[in-house]
DNA sequence: CAATATTTGGGAATGAGTGTCATTCGCAAG
DNA sequence: CTTGCGAATGACACTCATTCCCAAATATTG
């Protein structure tokens, strides 16, 4: 896969820079964390992310997950199964949404048409104005049986 | 409020007959839960439903959220805080989406234009029919900072 | 009223996630 | 290249939402 290496080069500048901001280390512990995450493409849970490299400690795995969605570099998807999962935030990956397993808990990225996009938006918009409450992101998934289950 | 009593009584012979269908019975800490969900008129913790009517037992609960669940009545809600939350589920509320506070983790109801429903809807399974997905339901969820937070 | 199957509820057990703290690391100044 | 110091690490203890367990209570059937 030509571009490859390039590509997580890119992630690895872009997110030393966001911590080197808020006065965080990007150490290597947080670096390989990364490259797992980004080279997986999809969200991957404490297990995944730990068995993908079995050199990174648990807790320390959960400690920098929390540095790094605070960092707004990380984001956390609460799926409903066992494990919490996790992928690179949208300023890394663009805006998307996700295809749910319910069988195997298993999700994958999927992108809307941008029309459909700006129309959700402007609909969750109005509505959220009107209750007063303030609009942050949104989250949009299907949840079903994944072509395995 | 007139027309909630019969409303209520509605629900519990719908969630009655359902049970019966699967020889489950629809027994008094049952339809007390229920009770609490459909008068709430939002998604509840289970701290929420027990405070709500202290006579339930917590283990009970439990089981009996999981029970009606499994049976269609009642939906369950991972939106990220310390607790799950729940609801009736869409055939007795009907469909529709949340604002999720990110501060208090409080959640409310919304309803979308059945015109913009329908094109996620289109587009989801669209989508999912590419990826050999086969759906079940979607969610839609706008995070964000509630009126009181 | 049995006989039988389901449900209940108090408390024990589970386990994902968080906290602790002595040790190690990374960076900057000399 | 050292040294000094705050940040980060990792093994392990701990928390607490949720599940499990099982003897007692309750519903259903006849
Ligand atoms: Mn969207
Ligand atoms: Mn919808
Ligand atoms: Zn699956
Ligand atoms: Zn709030």
């Amino acid at each position: 896969m030509p571009g490859d290496t390039d590509h997580l080069s890119e992630i690895h500048l872009e997110i030393g820079s966001r911590l080197a901001r808020q006065d965080h280390r990007y150490t290597t512990g947080r670096r390989h964390l990364v490259s797992v995450l980004a080279q997986a493409g999809q969200p991957m849970t404490l297990p995944d992310i730990v068995t993908a490299d079995p050199d990174l400690a648990q807790s320390s795995v959960y400690r920098n997950l929390d540095v790094l969605v605070r960092s707004g570099v990380i984001r956390r998807i609460s799926a409903g199964g066992d494990h919490t999962h996790f992928e690179l935030a949208e300023p890394l990956l663009g805006h998307h949404h996700h295809l749910i397993c319910i069988s195997c808990g298993g999700i994958e990225d999927i992108h809307l048409d941008s029309e459909v996009e700006m129309l959700v938006d402007q609909s969750l918009t109005d509505i959220a104005s009107r209750s007063g409450f303030t609009p942050i992101h949104h989250s949009l998934d299907l949840h079903g049986h994944c072509a395995d289950c």
